[in-house]
RNA sequence: GCCUCUGUAGCUCAGUUGGUAGAGCAGCGGACUGAAAAUCCGCGUGUCGUUGGUUCGAUUCCGACCGGAGGCA
C-alpha cells in the first residue's frame, strides 16, 4: 500500500457544494481538480450542469471539465482513461489530485481501479436497439440467456440498456459479462483514495437547495443555454439528455408553459439527487459531512491533511 | 334565487349494476462495469365532502347541508 498514489475525492448529490469544497481543498493543499461529472465534460454546457465558473477555474487548474465537444460520444471508459492521464500528470508535478463530481459510476470505477479494453461497436448497438423495437423485450432477453445465462438471470427483462449492452458485448467479443468484469479488474488499483461525501442533514433541506439553485440558474441565463442545446439536440446525443435542458424542450416546441418546465426541472433534479444518494450511500468508506452544519471546509481539510500525511 | 354537473391517495382522475377502492404522476426504498444527469426494479388505508335516511350492509341509492364549476335569471 505504501507506494500507492493518493487522491482526494469529493462526491455526493447535486447542489451540495462539491465544487466549492474541491476548490478549497485544491487551493489549500496545492491540488488540481479533476471533474468526475458526465455532463460537465461537454463544452458550453455550463449553467445547466452547474460547472465551475470561469472565476473558479482561474483559481486552480481544472481537468476534464468542458473538454469534450457536445456532439462527440463519451463514456465511462473514455473518462477513466482521461482521468488516469490527468491524475498522473498532476502527481508528476508533485500536486494533489482532487477528483470532484456527482457521477457515481465514474467515481466508483476510478476508486476501484477499473480498466476497459478498446471494444465498442456503435453500429451493432444501433442494430440491437432496432431489433428490440421489432422483437420485443422478452425475445431479446431470451437471446441474451442463450449466450450469457448468468447475466440474463440477473437482469430484468425490461432493463433494455443493460440487456442490449450485454448482448452487444457478447456478440462483439465472445466474452460473458463475468469475463468482462474480471478483465476490468485485472490491473490492481493504482490509487489510494480518501472520499468525502457532502449531504444535507435532512432531505427537505437538500430539496430546498436544489429548488433555489434552479431559480439561480434561470437568472443566469439557463433558458438560452437550453435553447442552444435544443437546436442541436439531434447532434448532441448524450448532452441533450442532461437535466436542465430537455425539460425545456416542450416550451421551445410550444407544448408547455415555461413555469411547468421549470417545475419539471426541479423535480427531475430532486429525483436525480435521490438516485445519487442511493449510489453513494452504497459505496463503502465515504466520509460524510453535513453541509448545513458549521465548519465543513475545516473538517474536510483536516481529513484530507491527515490522509495526505506521509506514513 | 332556480337548474345542471361535480367533490375518491399529496396532485390529476378511474371505479364499485350496494359487500369499505385503483391507475398515472409525486413521495419512499433499491439496483447500477463502455449513452449513467442515462436506464431499470419494488412499495398504494385513503374519515371515497359532511350529515341524516333506506338496507343485514352505503363510498355506491335517496334527502339536506357545505365546497367547486357551468347555465338560466
Amino acid at each position: 500500500m505504501a507506494g500507492l498514489g493518493k487522491i482526494l475525492v469529493v462526491c455526493g448529490p447535486t447542489a451540495t457544494g462539491k465544487t466549492a469544497l474541491a476548490l478549497h481543498l485544491a487551493r489549500s493543499l496545492g491540488g488540481e481538480v479533476v471533474g468526475a461529472d458526465s455532463m460537465q465534460v461537454y463544452t458550453g454546457l455550463t449553467i445547466g450542469t452547474a460547472a465551475p465558473t470561469p472565476g473558479e477555474m482561474a483559481q486552480v487548474p481544472y481537468h476534464l471539465v468542458g473538454h469534450v465537444p457536445p456532439q462527440q460520444p463519451y463514456s465511462v471508459a473514455a473518462w477513466l482513461q482521461d482521468a488516469e492521464e490527468a491524475i498522473d500528470e498532476i502527481r508528476q508535478k508533485g500536486r494533489v489530485p482532487v477528483v470532484c463530481g456527482g457521477t457515481g459510476l465514474y467515481i466508483q470505477s476510478l476508486v476501484m481501479g477499473l480498466r476497459f479494453t478498446e471494444e465498442n461497436d456503435d453500429g451493432l448497438r444501433a442494430q440491437l436497439y432496432a431489433e428490440w423495437e421489432t422483437n420485443g423485450a422478452e425475445e431479446m432477453h431470451r437471446r441474451l440467456a442463450a449466450v450469457d445465462p448468468a447475466r440474463a438471470a440477473v437482469l430484468h427483462v425490461n432493463d433494455k440498456k443493460r440487456v442490449l449492452r450485454a448482448l452487444q458485448q457478447c456478440m462483439a467479443t465472445g466474452q460473458t459479462a463475468e469475463e468482462r468484469l474480471a478483465a476490468s479488474r485485472r490491473v490492481p488499483p493504482r490509487w489510494q483514495s480518501l472520499a468525502i461525501g457532502l449531504h444535507y442533514s435532512t432531505r427537505a433541506a437538500l430539496y430546498a437547495a436544489i429548488d433555489s439553485r434552479v431559480d439561480e440558474m434561470m437568472q443566469r441565463g439557463l433558458l438560452e443555454e437550453a435553447r442552444t442545446v435544443w437546436h442541436h439536440r439531434a447532434q448532441y446525443a448524450t448532452a441533450a439528455q442532461a437535466i436542465g435542458y430537455k425539460e425545456f424542450f416542450p416550451y421551445f416546441e410550444d407544448a408547455a408553459p415555461l413555469a411547468d418546465c421549470t417545475a419539471r426541472l426541479k423535480q427531475a433534479s430532486r429525483n436525480y439527487a435521490k438516485r445519487q444518494l442511493t449510489w453513494f450511500g452504497g459505496m463503502q468508506g465515504i466520509h460524510w459531512l453535513a453541509v448545513d452544519e458549521d465548519g465543513v471546509l475545516e473538517k474536510a481539510q483536516a481529513l484530507a491533511q491527515g490522509f495526505l500525511q506521509p506514513e
